[in-house]
DNA sequence: CTGAAAGCGCTAACAA
DNA sequence: TTGTTAGCGCTTTCAG
């Protein structure tokens, strides 16, 4: 079933059905009906490929997602299409693996789609200027931080939290209220993404506030499960190393600690006091109610299309745009006497 | 970029530069590496529309996710994923909100991707065989339950759990410890949706069991959200309601209900028992452990991919597999003395 | 208001 | 081993 078909059936030819297809104003109720009709009965779909295939442009805007249904970016998601849809674009949005090469997708979405720009959601921090390349219409990464990275910051636009600083913040709370063992949960050790940013937070907090420091203190899993943090705390525990609180990178592995150490027998946050960093919806249903930095899922999201459809209007640059992050005081803490 | 200009720049036919590309065997070494130095440099990336538009045929099998990033969903498209790789086709998977129309995206990636199946992930149950018919290629429905619909069984295939039953299990869990004034947290009232099928199970459980009943045993929300589940739970507490345990018809509901509990000064299992239907992995780090009937979430993406292969492979017809739940005996439920 | 025809970028016969 | 060519299904001038 063609447009083709459809033509011959409706008795019209086929720019007749194209243009009834496309909402054109310059056709006759008669020739519209009869089409809508044919179209109608036989469940007519027209081939999007060929449509791309023949556009020069559109009013798309893509959004590669990186990771399988991530909590942590539904917010942003929703925000991103919002705005997107608001601005009078359309959006275009591609999930991709955590292995996928989500420069490759950007790229060929492109090329197909006609975009007008691209945003990053979870993006690396390893890309060579090289790889980025081939990439040659606008886009932002959000929830990026390329600090590792040496690209030309005046290629592209960002968006997110100092990842750093926001670690920072969270094991200056811990030393607020009298800890000085603290041990950090890390995914890693040191695997580039956003676990060594916050790590290295940790540490210039460590060195600042001059706690307790060590191996014996880093508690390194392999993946951001809470599963893998469960286990891999629970084994910690079994070290019996001297610490009064944890501080984990992300509210994910913050869960799996926080349930190892109940299961150890180590009472939160009598005990030991823990701390995090995202604001997931789900550590906000936990008992106790996690302590976490959140970061600012609704603003990024926001700004991010800000951000893009100001340059593809052509009113501004690139720019890297750096969001507070806010605590959101759970029951997680306590004060060491 | 088209192929073109790579023909043009490595001084070789079009037809030459698309064999390259598509690791025919029939090309000499010469022109093979002539063409890929050229596809490096300017980092040329083939027009997947044009190349789809002009195939007919393909091993493509089309996954139709409804729902932004459902925690739920996740292992179930993981397996489905390695299951296609397995079988020897390759998975194109499409996420659609949760307004967005399921079976016109199939159709559309039908007639595109040329695909060979199609298995859909949390649909609804109220497609008319007319809106059905549009998708010409069989299918499977995951995770889904036609329980109000006058579909024709022998046209496509399901896999999923009896809702009904295991709604009815979780009750009888309950009302074996003892308890006779059950709440039960829903999503909906009315809505077509899983909520739906659970709550009649909780209904024949009731009656089965000659539980106390009514309305005001019945707590209503109109989302999946924790924080609606939060919200609507504690307004409920507010009227005094004698109950002694609450079943929830997901995990996620039952998260909101236990922060909800926790907040009113109810002790949870102590005082109240809940239970839920799902076995996601956030409820499995909760304090106390949710108890939950759990979803076979491995088997049923396997079994999805099976039944697929199987009806495209003709070495069967569709079939409606019920896979049964197993419970998840966490901390949530006491026995009333 | 309508139709004929060109061509989007690519693959796959068919020739050479 | 290579190049020529005919479409895939659609949109869009350009004539009528």
């Amino acid at each position: 079933m063609t447009i083709k078909d459809i033509a011959r059936l409706a008795g019209v030819s086929i720019s007749t059905v194209s243009r009834v297809l496309n909402n054109h104003p310059d056709v006759s109720k008669e020739a519209k009906e009869k089409v809508l009709a044919v179209v109608n009965e036989y469940k007519y779909i027209p081939n999007a490929s060929a449509r791309e295939l023949v556009k020069t442009s559109s009013d798309n805007i893509g959004v590669v997602v990186r990771g399988l249904s991530n909590p942590f970016y539904t917010k942003i998601i929703t925000e991103i299409g919002a705005r997107i849809e608001e601005a009078g674009y359309t959006m275009v949005m591609q999930q991709i693996g955590t292995s996928d090469d989500e420069i490759l997708t950007g790229a060929m979405m492109e090329r197909e789609k006609r975009l007008l720009g691209l945003i990053f959601l979870g993006g690396r921090l390893d890309y060579t200027k090289e790889q980025l390349s081939s990439i040659t219409i606008p886009f932002v990464q959000c929830t990026f931080n390329n600090q590792y990275g040496n690209l030309d910051k005046s290629n592209y636009s960002s968006v997110g939290i100092d990842d750093n600083q926001a670690a920072y913040e969270a094991v200056e709370q811990l030393y607020k209220r009298g800890h000085r063992n603290i041990a950090v949960l890390l995914s890693g050790p040191r695997d580039m993404s956003v676990s060594q940013v916050r790590y290295e937070g940790y540490l210039r907090a460590v060195k600042d506030f001059n706690l307790e420091s060590g191996d014996d203190l880093i508690i390194s899993i392999n993946s951001y499960n809470m599963a893998d943090a469960y286990t891999g705390v629970k084994k910690w525990l079994e070290k019996k190393i001297k610490f009064t609180a944890i501080f984990a990178i992300s509210d994910g592995l913050a869960m799996g600690a926080m349930k190892a150490l109940r299961d150890g027998g180590y009472k939160v946050p009598d005990e030991v006091s823990v701390i995090a960093i995202d604001g997931i919806e789900a550590s906000e249903y936990l008992n106790p109610v996690l302590t976490t930095l959140c970061q600012p899922m609704e603003k990024m999201g926001n700004r991010a299309v800000e951000l893009l459809t100001d340059i593809i209007e052509g009113k501004k640059g690139h720019e890297h745009v750096v969001l507070p992050t806010s605590i959101r005081l759970g029951e997680s803490l306590s004060a060491l006497k």
